[in-house]
DNA sequence: TCTAATAGACATC
DNA sequence: TGGGGGATGTCTATTAGA
């Protein structure tokens, strides 16, 4: 529809990149002059064909059927539900114009193009030239001269060359940027002590009491703030004044670069220069927000929420209507923010897409043994053990894990799973995190992640710093490695910032709470143990497991077990095959096998059960399939087992085949063919959605299993 | 009916 | 030539279990 819309033109030219929508043609600083329609055109002309252009599509039409479905339920309200909820706005308007505070002041400062301006002042000869901080990948920041072309943060690199061939790419030094996010942090404290940092370079500052105390407005306050800064760090800044933090921030916008602008303390300054603000300056009202509230509702300013405020009433939840109205009002927060504790912490990290299974499964964790010698790529990358890292520094343990998938289509799925216990060790986080990603495959994948929620004890847990946040993402995106980041990070932990939160929280990075992490839980149960109880229900192999020292060797030994028994599963096969099919798990029979009989044949020189030697599965080097060559870690126990299930099952039916061949005829070989396709892909897949029922918790899946048996 | 868990979407820097 | 980030929080819808 909107495509129709503006396919044509005066000169009845189509012009379909007016209908790709990218943040790229959005209005930031610097970019006033931009010749919009041409930076449209060559992103979409570079980007058309490409599966992340396909998966942009995919969201606009979603976003398209969102404000058709909000239309379609607009049209359906009748007069006199309108009416009732006109009557429940107005009134809810009147309640929040009671909670207006127009006595405190806020400062928002944000530095001018904080990383590009850096890396000017550590190398003066940039001055001047169009630059970008960031690789071809993605950029981070891009200096004025660069946005004059349309380059802007946030943008691929190779796009951003394309609209500025000259562009230069510096890559990014966060070292640098927190040394001067430091220098500007100590300026801050001399206005605020309590400020809010809200990014390496943004924070915000109740001026209340310093206008108060010298007895000058917030305006002289701005102006002298950002001449310190100036000095002090040589870089530029720009100022919002405003009554609360929303405004002040809208407010520090406004005369970017090197600017600021104040924002009376006085109701009508602010009815009046919220009435023609766009939605799309307030923060929290992004490009979807602001599509839905225009197209729908035709609110392009912020005085037009207060217009249709009956049918946002009617339409959106009481929280979104809260803060549309708010916004309406013009009024923010203007109280001194709590000290949130961290919700979740996480890592991810993208690579080129693959669907090699042993490939994603060494994206997620090392194995727990030194097999470099085997394979140096197995150290490439380790989400877990990165993941773990960072919440050993912070003293975090947690008992949700989500697993973040992006397949190469650009679509983002993600898995839970919620324990009993709560975990921080990588074996745990890597052994949950296989699990669930074993459930999505086969799958094509460009970026795996994970997430660790629900802390144990969040009254004591790490503050959130913003600062950080970005700086984890950055560094990791901007090819500085670990070391440089576990660096980083704890000289960011000493840093103003985190000074000014540790003073307010009285933060308790304790012995106690380390001891916390790992399998134990608060009550002292250890039901990580009791899971690895349900993992292995053969007692014999317990008792293997329970005398040996190391968990690399209880891995292993677990892995050869289920190796060798493979080796005698032929005279169980039809059994095997039937309990699959009642959805018990595999690997349950299997470690029931004997370990008596399982040490009689060793993996590699096993060849007393198979009819063909050929067609024997064992693991070439401990971990290479003999049969396909896919690569899988010894502690990869079920995976081990049902790959090996696979071709079990596969011989099986070649055998079969070959003999029913001899008296089939040609169409009925081919019947059989899909029958073993569709059982082997049916094994494989599953993938659990909302509409279809939830995912049962692993350690609820393990225990119900033991109890099958 | 309330609550917790799950999944996806959106937003920010 | 191909190449489109990372960390975190919030909100909403849906579902299942207590």
């Amino acid at each position: 529809m909107e495509k129709n819309e503006t396919s044509s033109s005066v000169d009845d030219k189509p012009r379909p990149w007016q209908s790709y929508h990218t943040v790229y043609t959005n209005a930031k600083a610097g970019m006033e002059g931009v010749d919009k329609e041409k930076v449209q055109r060559i992103v979409y002309e570079m980007s058309k064909g490409s599966k992340y252009f396909e998966n942009e599509e995919k969201k606009e039409a979603l976003m398209r059927e969102k404000v058709e479905n909000m239309r379609a339920r607009c049209a359906k309200l009748s007069a006199a539900e309108l009416s009732h909820y006109q009557t429940l706005a107005d009134r809810r308007i009147l309640e929040l114009e009671a909670t207006r505070d127009l006595s405190r002041t806020w400062l928002h400062v944000d530095m001018d193009a904080f990383y590009a301006a850096v890396e000017t002042l550590s190398n003066p000869s940039l001055k001047g030239k169009p630059m970008a901080v960031g690789g071809m990948s993605m950029i981070s920041t891009a200096n004025y001269e660069a946005r004059r072309f349309g380059v802007r943060a946030a943008m691929p690199g190779f796009i951003a060359r394309k609209l500025c061939p000259e562009l230069i790419f510096v890559p990014t030094d966060f070292k640098k940027y927190i040394y001067y996010s430091d220098l500007t942090r100590k300026v801050f404290q001399r206005y605020d002590p309590n400020f809010v940092a809200a990014s390496l370079d943004e924070a915000y500052l109740d001026i209340t009491e310093a206008c108060r105390e010298r007895g000058v407005a917030g305006g002289e306050i701005a102006e002298e703030l950002r001449t310190s800064v100036y000095e002090e760090t040589g870089l530029t800044c720009s100022a919002g004044v405003g009554p609360n933090r929303l405004l002040a921030k809208v407010c520090s916008d406004i005369n970017k670069p090197n600017g600021q602008f104040v924002l009376p303390n006085d109701r009508m300054a602010v009815m009046t220069f919220i009435s023609s603000l766009p939605i799309r300056k307030i923060g929290g009202i992004g490009k979807v927000t602001e599509h839905i509230l225009r197209d729908v509702f035709e609110i392009k300013t912020c005085e037009d929420m207060l217009q249709k405020s009956g049918l946002l009433y009617a339409l959106f939840s009481r929280s979104s209507t809260d803060f549309f109205l708010s916004v309406g009002l013009g009024i923010g927060k203007s109280d001194a923010p709590e000290v949130r504790s961290r919700k979740s912490i996480s890592s991810e990290r993208t690579f080129s897409a693959t669907d090699d299974e042993a490939l994603l499964f060494q994206k997620l964790g090392k194995w727990p043994f030194d097999l470099q010698s085997c394979h140096s790529n197995y150290f490439a990358a380790d989400i877990a053990e990165m993941l773990c890292n960072d919440m050993q520094k912070e003293g975090l343990s947690g008992r949700t894990l989500t697993l973040k998938l992006k397949t190469a289509s650009f679509e983002v799925r993600s898995r839970a799973v919620t324990l009993q216990n709560y975990i921080c060790s990588s074996e745990d986080i890597l052994k949950y995190a296989t699990k669930l990603l074993k459930a999505e495959l086969p799958v094509s994948l460009r970026l795996i992640g994970l997430r660790v929620s629900h802390f144990n004890d969040t009254k004591d847990a790490a503050p959130s710093d913003p600062g950080q946040k970005t700086l984890n993402g950055f560094i990791v995106s901007g090819d500085v490695s670990r070391k440089v980041l576990s660096n980083q990070t704890t000289s960011l932990n000493l840093d103003v910032s985190d000074q000014h939160f540790v003073d307010k929280v009285e933060i308790n990075f304790s012995v106690d709470s380390r001891e916390d992490c790992g399998t134990r839980d608060p009550s002292g149960d250890n039901h990580m143990e009791d899971l690895d109880e349900h993992l292995c229900t053969s007692d014999n192999i317990m008792e293997v497991e329970n005398n040996d020292g190391t968990l690399c060797n209880k891995v292993a030994d677990k892995a050869n077990i289920g190796d060798m028994v493979q080796h005698n599963r032929e005279p169980q096969q039809t059994e095997i095959l039937q309990s699959e099919e009642a959805g018990s798990p595999l690997q349950v029979q299997v470690e029931r096998s004997s370990p008596s009989t399982a040490s009689k044949v060793h993996p590699d020189t096993d060849a007393t059960c198979s009819s063909k030697q050929e067609d024997q599965l064992f693991w070439v080097d401990g971990y290479k399939c003999s049969l396909c060559g896919i690569e899988m870690p010894p502690n990869f126990v079920d995976e081990r087992q049902e790959h090996s299930d696979f071709h079990l099952a596969e011989r099986l039916q070649k055998e079969e085949s070959s003999v029913r061949s001899r008296t089939l005829m040609p169409r009925q070989r081919v019947d059989q063919k899909d029958l073993i396709t569709s059982h082997s892909s049916r094994r494989k897949k599953h993938k659990p959605s909302p509409k279809e029922g939830k995912h049962i918790p692993i350690d609820m899946f393990f225990v119900k299993s033991n109890q099958n048996f």
